[in-house]
DNA sequence: TTGCTCCTCACGTCACGTGAGGTGGC
DNA sequence: TTGCTCCTCACGTCACGTGAGGTGGC
């Protein structure tokens, strides 16, 4: 039996396993416009490229920093501010925070998140392309 | 009528409207413990610290930063990771995303967030004081 | 009396899925 | 037949409050 289509494309079942969740989210992303097939099959099957799995695991990453659907949404369309211009501020902030003594709990529960992020950025930018949907 | 305490102690309406929330919300974070009042009065009135409502202030910032009350209860509690160290990890991995073109969404999303959350910890780190609770 | 507060129990809301169930392709 | 998939409608869950209602202090 072939399981796969011979183009390479994945199948909702597919795409959930390589990027660990259900079926039903990948189906409820898809709903939100998060992800989208390539294309359908000849039996209305949705087929989805490769790297529709990294992209979701990805927004899985970026929900678990608190970000919501629509934020991410937002982003996947390519609206954006200028992430230079906030990447010099964070460059002029940090010796200011690093000059402060041990940091009380709640600057360091926001200096971890803050860290979590920028890793999850420096994936994005190192790895993962600019993903054309 | 004396509407104050003479003690300069807040009753919850007043922290209230200081914070720009709701007494019931006052009421809800001082049951998770998030706040806690200096003094009962006579009567069992919650006697609150003006301190506590900056500190209702900044756990509604922080909560916009998708934050969740736990979290920040636990680091009110002074629970705490090596804020320093991640400072350092911080410094060494922003050149690496200036380095980059300029970004697409997701990054410039994630970016912005952690602009955020760094404008945040400045604030604690230069006004609000530890916060004796 | 008026407006505040205390406390408790239950309900509301929003985001994020998830279940179920009837469908057709493989 | 089996296990996949499609689609839809409704339900579940968790976090975060909020409403209401009976209480006593001011």
């Amino acid at each position: 039996v072939a399981l796969v289509p011979s183009d390479g494309l994945l199948r909702i079942g597919e795409v959930a396993s390589a990027a660990g969740v259900s079926t039903r989210t990948v189906d409820f992303y898809t709903s939100l416009g998060l992800v989208e097939p390539a294309a359908r099959s000849a039996g209305n099957y949705r087929l989805y490229e490769p790297v529709a799995a990294e992209r979701i695991a990805l927004i899985q990453r970026l929900e678990g920093h608190g970000i919501g659907l629509d934020d991410i949404a937002a982003a996947l369309r390519g609206e954006a501010g200028s992430a230079p211009r906030r990447l010099e501020d964070l460059q002029r902030d940090l010796p200011v925070l690093q000059a402060g003594d041990d940091a009380h709990g709640l600057l360091a529960a926001v200096t971890a998140r803050a860290h979590a992020l920028i890793s999850t950025a420096l994936d994005i930018a190192a790895g993962l392309p600019p993903a054309p949907l």
